[in-house]
DNA sequence: TCTGGGGTCCTAGGACCC
DNA sequence: TCTGGGGTCCTAGGACCC
């Protein structure tokens, strides 16, 4: 190495704090201090978001609420505002996109910024991730951490142990010291199911997968994580930061607060799922051509059954019908039903009108049923007082468990 | 008060084609 | 005649992430 400095390595991971409790915290002041749990109403909802007071008590994100309650019987749950959230990212993505253009959002709630061409204007990358969680913080209210490193996956793991408001640099000669001796779970795509498999074949640290022999790993947990967890624990991960994205699917899906066994209304709930689905699409322009139907039986019990159309539709008649076609080849065996859910693959942008060479039957002149469902996504909207200047197609219902909202626009 | 809802990616087998 | 080999599409399931 030459005797010149290091420099401060081009990678910014920034993740919000408990976002959708910070953000609720916004509007509840009172509850500033407190144990808060965001979380639906419904007796099988789970934590979606906790702010640390909660956490301390071992609360954690997709813990059942009622869990949760019992380890902090204090604890305010609160109900998800999604559309705030929504909001709320959309000011932070642009307050990142001020520092670089070069933002790629991972969640609703993080981001990975490359700044090594704004480091000539703004200074060196640590300035560049303090100044932005002030201004973060100026502007919404809101903490968050930044990691900075040489590689998207450091930069990860680095704002994940700079959290809460904090931030960590790990410069790209730290690397490997910083992550050999980490636990396997502490890599980018090991859960728990994996973390069990590389345990069994010794591999418990970082360090061991790094020194192992790729094959090991291969043998291990397949071809295609095995290369990539062998890369990462190399400190190897050459991915871009990408500004643009395309959807590979949309879907909705409910779980009932009870199972439900009848079948007018498991037909009811594929419907107006299809039709949110299908209005999703014709938002975003775009189709799908495969249907697919998920299905979550009492004992959990989870199944999916698709079906590839031979043209691509975003019309919500078409998605329904052949959804509940799929549903009908499903042998429930008695089961009651605990999750239902549609969602639409093999998207692609919607082709013009005019190249459409027919309307199906009955989207001109929608099924009564049909007509129906539509209309009560519509009241649903206008109860929730949603714009109803805007175009129908950028409108959506809310979802199950997100309460009323000002502004319940997507994007 | 057992286990959400939004997704992405990978694997593996069979069909089908050349 | 005992059966090749690769590529792509479709389908089902599962792991993982936030």
């Amino acid at each position: 190495m030459s005797g010149l400095p290091e420099p401060s390595p081009p990678i910014l991971h920034v993740d919000m704090d408990a976002f959708f409790a910070s953000v609720e915290l916004l509007s509840r002041p009172e509850l500033r201090g407190k144990p808060v749990i965001v979380g639906g109403r419904s007796p099988r909802s789970v934590v979606t978001s906790a702010t640390y007071e909660a956490r301390r008590y071992g609360v954690h994100s997709a813990m059942p609420v009622g869990a949760a309650l019992r380890l902090c019987p204090n604890a305010v749950v609160v109900e998800p505002h999604m559309s705030r959230y929504r909001e709320y990212s959309r000011v932070v993505m642009g307050l990142f996109r001020e520092v670089t253009p070069l933002v790629e959002p991972l969640s609703i709630d993080e981001a990975f910024l490359d700044v090594s061409g704004a480091r000539r204007l703004l200074g060196e990358s640590d300035r560049i991730a303090a100044d932005l969680r002030a201004r973060v913080l100026a502007e919404t209210g809101l903490t968050c951490s930044v990691g900075v490193a040489a590689t998207k996956f450091m930069a990860k793991l680095a704002s994940g142990r700079a959290k809460p408001d904090g931030m960590l640099v790990i410069r790209a000669s730290e690397t490997l010291a910083y992550l050999h001796p980490l636990p396997v779970r502490a890599l980018w795509g090991v859960g728990a199911r994996t973390a069990e498999q590389l345990e069994r074949l010794g591999l418990r640290t970082v360090g061991d997968i790094a020194d192992a022999p790729l094959d090991t790993v291969v043998r291990a947990v397949g071809q295609a994580t095995g290369t990539k967890l062998h890369e990462l624990a190399l400190g190897h991960d050459d991915r871009a930061v990408e500004t643009e994205s395309t959807e590979k699917s949309v879907g909705h899906e409910r779980t009932f607060d009870t199972d439900v066994s009848d079948l007018d209304e498991l037909r009811r709930e594929v419907l107006a799922q299809a039709g949110r689905v299908a209005a999703r699409l014709r938002a975003s322009g775009v189709e799908g051509r495969t249907v697919a139907l998920k299905l979550r039986f009492s004992d959990f019990t989870t199944i999916t059954r698709s079906h590839t159309l031979s043209t691509p539709t975003d019309l919500g008649r078409r998605i329904f019908d052949e959804a509940w076609e799929v549903f009908s080849g499903i042998d429930l065996a008695g089961r009651s039903v605990r999750l239902i859910g549609v969602r639409m693959e093999q998207l692609a942008p919607a082709g013009r009108v005019s190249s459409q060479p027919a309307l199906f039957p009955g989207d001109d002149e929608p099924a009564e049923e049909w007509h129906d469902a539509e209309k009560t996504i519509d009241q649903v909207t206008a109860r929730f007082g949603i714009d109803s200047v805007r175009p129908a197609s950028l409108v959506r219902a809310p979802r199950s468990g997100e309460t009323a909202d000002r502004n319940g626009t997507r994007r």
